[in-house]
DNA sequence: ACTTTCATTGACAACGCTGTCAGCTTGCTG
DNA sequence: CAGCAAGCTGACAGCGTTGTCAATGAAAGT
């Protein structure tokens, strides 16, 4: 069944470089204590022979799986995801790690047997770990209690020894809010995201920090709970323009729901932006697709999965520098589905 | 680093269960010739010992690493992709397979190589090869030269001994087609697909096929060369309706290009689907959310996945019931893009 | 009852690597 | 130039399975 692979193995390697394994060994991974000479003898027979370490004796033999996991919810939008793999994916497989991918839907009461069960038959040896999952207070913990080593990318505390990947959504999202009332705006209405999403909160205080800032009143009617999915956009916009006196404008807390509230303006004959001006977060691959293009906020996931790995490789290999992350920025994309308020 | 782990091996059950290491592992791996009674003892001390087989041990000492490959075009579809690796996931994780994935970057000169290397480091026994590479020649050149069996699921002649997954593009093509005949189209426009990928050329056939069915004159002038992305997609719509004579329907060979044809058909003021109808193919993620909401045609994707990965591992655990597969079913959904003709 | 056959079981050698530890070289120190 | 530490190298024992093959037990045929 199984094909013909590479045939060489560490015996052939030392005995062509006229050494002992150990010393292969340790040339191949990079330990120290080899004289160069030698070094580059095993590496040119290394290399004459095309010689691949077996990973199954590997592992057996220095129990280190060199599995690195990424769980992830099956919600989630996919650009999200792929940017967020992709980037883990450039720093893993150079580094000789394998990434495995396991999505998990939310809400799951068996969530953390799931994720126990996954690290166990994949034998994980490190997770990154994406919001929402990030988020979720049991996580973390059960990978604390199994020891096993993880890179969060969420916008939680960062827990001392930890490793943590933030971004400034609540100063983007305090921006964002600030180009609406720079552009006229003075009803804005604003969607929440999911509760259960670290982001959330970070999203709505930026809000309520422009308004203030801004000497705008703060008003509860034209605050809207989402749950990050088009439909729950769609049912909060249809609420705040049933309002009395409507919002001019509406922040949604992701670019689902702002297509959502697009949708609904639409059904209702509205002009976008010219009746109402709408704004997103994530910058997602439909946002400059959608009619009109959506204004919203660009995280940069690709480099912070590339940090999140890269910390997290470093921890396993044990060349543990620890180092501070500063927050990644986001960046305002500004797009036409907000006008200044004729 | 690594953290603790479940510790029975085989020499543990095999001693509570009062047989050989070499019973256990008969067990375990349901080989034939172990008496009932024999075989639960063993069940019960795996169940009690919570005894789970380490992988590396077995893939050093059987040859059998159990991961299966599932290499994807990166700028494909995300929503394609979700589906395909949820439904390979699906049928991998509970037969005790590993399922790895590997984006590439297409075109790329040195893909061949990259999937040998892939293929290598990964130990992969299978491959999971969906559209476009399994269209490519040079791919499943490749692996039948590694000996690497694989599951295409892709519109291409099938190879015999050779799994391929099939659905029926040229028929819900014609059946697309029909349906803005009956609604009073007579100018139909046409944007083809990728010339790389076998479904374009399928889902042209059937708009032939259709037109000439239906009596209609067949004009090169409104079939115009996509590449499956959103701007080709406009592109392609924007000489469409530059045309002296603009058809009154589109027919994209995809969703991201017939979203390209609504960005620009709403650019230019037009009514859709008053103006233009306009329908696709594949019903993204987005198809239902975006303004009008998409006609398409669904394929069932999770279920072709989950039948690939199926057959694969069947034929990787050398159970090998050749069946000929039946093409599933793309199925028509009629929303709001296209109208009946005024 | 005595083979013969086949199902069932176990002993033991791989599999290809890393960890441990001992031994041999060097280079320095005084 | 002895004496010692540090650098370098190799021998060898695991690691936890599966594959091979021989041994045993049970069933069937004569």
């Amino acid at each position: 069944m199984t094909p013909e692979r590479n045939k060489a193995t560490i015996f052939d390697v030392a005995r062509r470089a006229g050494v002992s394994i150990k010393t292969v060994s340790r040339v191949v991974n990079n330990e120290p204590n080899v004289r160069q000479r030698t070094r580059d003898k095993v590496l040119r027979s290394v290399r004459e022979l095309r010689y691949l370490p077996n990973a199954a004796a590997r592992e057996l033999g220095g129990k280190r799986s060199r599995v690195v996991g990424l769980i992830y919810e099956n919600a989630q939008e996919f650009s999200y995801l792929n940017d967020l793999f992709n980037g883990a994916l450039r720093i893993c497989e150079p580094a000789g790690y394998t990434l495995l991918l396991r999505p998990l839907t939310l809400p799951d009461p068996e969530i953390i047997e799931h994720i126990r069960q996954f690290a166990l038959n994949a034998r994980v040896e490190g997770f990154v770990l994406p919001a929402p999952l990030g988020d979720l207070p049991e996580v973390p913990a059960l990978l604390r209690e199994m020891k096993i080593p993880f890179a969060a990318i969420t916008p939680r505390e960062p827990a001392p020894d930890e490793i943590n990947i933030l971004c400034n959504d609540e100063a983007a999202s305090f921006s964002l809010t600030e180009l609406l009332i720079d552009q006229g705006h003075r009803s804005i209405g604003f969607i929440k995201g999911h509760p259960d999403h670290g982001a959330s909160a970070k999203r709505f205080a930026g809000y309520r920090q422009a308004l203030k800032k801004n000497g705008l009143p703060y008003s509860a009617r034209l605050v809207r709970q989402g749950y990050f999915d088009f439909d729950s956009g769609q049912a909060a916009a249809a609420r705040l323009l049933d309002l009395p006196q409507p919002p001019s404008a509406i922040l949604a807390s992701n670019d689902d729901m702002a297509a959502g509230v697009i949708f609904e303006a639409r059904g209702r004959g509205l002009n976008v932006p010219g009746d109402l001006s709408i704004a997103g977060f994530d910058d997602t691959r439909f946002s400059s697709r959608i009619w009109p293009p959506l204004t919203t906020v660009r995280q940069p996931i690709i480099r912070m999965a590339e940090t999140a790995a890269g910390l997290l490789i470093d921890k396993l290999d044990g060349s543990d520098t620890a180092r501070p992350e500063a927050p990644f920025e986001c960046e305002v994309v500004i797009r036409e589905s907000t006008a200044s308020l004729a």
